[in-house]
DNA sequence: GTCTATAATTGGATAGAC
DNA sequence: GTCTATCCAATTATAGAC
């Protein structure tokens, strides 16, 4: 942990002592959530002991436990900042764009969060499987309003002729399995390809495929 | 726990003792790892303890510690069962079948698995997500040759013409997530639809939207 | 704000009676 | 084979010095 203010030039004002504060404040309480989201994504909340996040951000435990009150409200506080990333991608779609170009593009990102991410992707996972029993209220408010809306748009395109008919919703868990597949399950990916989203060609290669499984199926159009 | 022995009838002979005994020895191994199999899926290894699982199998914790010598042993005999049961839709994949049915049936027949046996398919998602750090190696024994000669299936349905030209590794990938969404992420569906697979009409409208979706995509035909 | 005890529980595993 | 009692290590959270 370096500290630039002495190397500061003497004309650049340093910023006012309150808001330096606060700054660190925001900075470890940052390390903190950086590192517990590290941590429970890999061996789960229960998994995972106060002491190993304190260790890896690099603060006493009991330092941990005066930013953040409990291990319990850590947890809830990664899963919330989870969540909005977590949703980003799909608030893009809208009605006025062409279907295959906005679901090409959502395949995309979600591929992207998954190679940038995958940590993200994977505590969002264990604790939907485990029936989100800390999250579930939240998780209906907000997801449900916005697949609600998306669903909308899907229903638009299939109304104009711009898309075949199937249930939204349907589409909406096959694009957010398969792109999450290879986050989550990045571990048999890699022992059954050999290669990782890191990789470039390997990146393109996944886009690509998936691109046309969803857009145009695996059947011969003939 | 009745004892059917004080009702059967003279006539019919009892089986020898020492087959009986045996047979009880496997019944209660069998009552422990189903009660172990419910708990890990549902709070994970490091969320469950010793004395749950023995509660909801209805026996002590110190008997259960006699039929499995420790909680990793019997975490792993329950993923080593698992691992048969996950791989079996896969094996019936053959190059003789015409590829929609084959990959038909296969969606059909996984979709069941996650109606009828969630917890199975949560548990093995549960272990992947965290990197499978007990189970890896056999991972990659058993699977990636099973994968590969499925992957030479699909190669050959390609170079028929009775395939679109994609990837194997990244069919393979989205059919395993589409379908095992239904059961890892059942929370999440039936938040979303208010449905679940155990609704018969739900489960058709899943088989049938998969189907459609993998095999001839959601781009119109023109 | 930060750290070092320490209290209070819980949980895995063993010992030994029956 | 089965159960109870017990040991020991790990963990969350608090108290109190600095």
């Amino acid at each position: 942990m370096e500290e630039s203010s002495q190397t500061r030039p003497e004309d650049a004002a340093p910023p006012p002592p309150a808001r330096r504060r606060q700054q660190q404040f925001e900075d470890k309480r940052k390390a903190i959530l950086g590192a517990a989201l590290t941590l429970f994504s890999q061996k789960g909340v229960h998994g995972t002991s106060v002491d190993n996040i304190a260790a890896l951000a690099e603060v006493s435990k009991g330092n941990l436990l005066y930013y953040f009150e409990s291990k319990e409200v850590l947890y809830l506080s990664v899963l919330r900042q989870l969540l909005a990333l977590w949703l980003e991608p799909l608030r893009t779609f809208s009605a006025s764009q062409n279907p295959a170009e906005a679901i090409g593009a959502y395949i995309r990102r979600k591929l992207e969060a998954s190679r940038d991410d995958p940590q993200a992707s994977r505590l969002f996972c264990l604790e939907l499987v485990q029936g989100a029993p800390l999250f579930g209220e939240e998780l209906s408010l907000e997801l449900r309003d916005l697949v609600e809306r998306k669903a909308d748009v899907i229903r638009a395109w299939i109304a104009d002729g711009r898309l075949s008919p199937v249930e939204p919703h349907h589409l909406i868990f096959t694009l957010w399995s398969i792109t999450q597949h290879y986050a989550d399950f990045a571990v048999q990916v890699e022992a059954l390809t050999g290669r990782t989203l890191a990789d470039p060609g390997f990146f393109e290669e996944t886009v690509a495929n998936v691109r046309q499984i969803i857009l145009s199926g695996v059947l011969p159009r003939a």
